[in-house]
DNA sequence: CGCGACGTTGATTTGCCTCAACGATTGTGG
DNA sequence: CCACAATCGTTGAGGCAAATCAACGTCGCG
């Protein structure tokens, strides 16, 4: 079965004869390392399932510097949801990580989902309300502990992610420069 | 008409027969300045919209200190997302900033809700999307900026909401504490 | 093989916190 | 309606976490 669908049933209860009337509203995509989906300036298209693979979302700060702000591995959906909900211009990239596998679905084509499939919207809903929930927790872990401390977290939360993605990247997610991610890494070991 | 009405008419078509038999699975609640809906421990039991006033989401940090992460004034939706959709405890309090009218409405309710009115699932998967889209572009902001530049930003961008709040609650919101906050103000006139 | 991307190390600097003390303002009970 | 306490904002001295800058080693890839 295929994983979206598999997810959504994790949500809401879904009839095996809806499995194809519902895959047919997403687009597959094959990404290459470095391949890029959202450019600043533009105005997002769509909302990304991750299939396979990892993508992130960053932007360029005044210093021409990438700043990463979020993760999407398989299994989580990925977008810029203010420019996709209002179609203004985005201030973010997103790119590829690794090579990836993701189902896309703009607003045209989740207007007739959901018009055949009611009850997905709830689904989609949830995942919302569910990413939101993350960002709020977040939120909190950024605001209430030092650099230090919030690699420590994260690093024993996500022990098998840190090996997946370079350490500049990690770094840049974290909010802290290479160099003193670099130094945090020395001092665990010891 | 109620503004929370008004408000959904924002995001989607109601009609005018529906007012009532929409409003009736909300509660209405009059809060005191300080009085609290929800406390770290427990599980959150609804989410609540903004009639009049304003409320605050914080934590306490390991030094007992409260840090806020989020403000909501009238139209908008409060809530510890995460909590409220897995049913497991808040490390959140809620908190009235200054005397308030709140709309509150649990899961139970919610079911119930958008049985009679579908559409409105609508609404609310627009609500968190919203929220979310406004989450990601915070986290660009906090992440990219220094704290200097991110009272500017703030204060450029809602001079009236400044006015509205204590200093000391700014700070704890902005992520600085309330002497820093002191010396970028007097900075700021010369 | 040679270049560019990535990680590490150390010296120096700085943004912001901590702590302590002091006005100003608010509110509360006598 | 005043006195006193508590809350809130400000100021300054000192310290530390983390950034910056520069240099070097290593690895993978064209």
């Amino acid at each position: 079965m295929h994983s979206l669908i598999l997810h959504i049933k994790n949500y809401i209860p879904v009839e095996d004869e809806e499995y194809e009337s519902i895959l047919q509203f997403f687009d597959t995509a094959e990404l290459k390392k470095r391949d890029t989906i959202l450019i600043e300036g533009q105005i997002c298209k769509a909302n990304y399932f991750i299939v396979k693979g990892c993508l992130r979302m960053f932007f360029i700060n005044e210093k021409g510097v990438e700043q990463t702000t979020q993760f999407a591995i398989e299994n989580w959906w990925i977008s810029d949801n203010l420019s996709l909900l209002t179609q203004k211009p985005t201030a973010f990239h997103i790119q590829a990580v690794e090579k990836s596998e993701v189902l896309s679905i703009g607003n045209s084509s989740y207007q007739k989902l959901i018009q055949l499939h009611p009850s997905i919207e709830s689904y989609f809903r949830m995942m919302h309300q569910r990413a939101l929930g993350a960002a709020q927790y977040r939120m909190k872990y950024q605001h209430g502990m030092s650099r230090e401390e919030i690699y420590r977290f994260f690093a024993n939360s996500f022990p098998e992610f840190i090996q997946r993605i370079p350490q500049y990247l990690l770094a840049s997610y974290l909010g802290f420069t290479p160099e003193y991610l670099s130094e945090l890494r020395k001092k665990k070991i010891s």
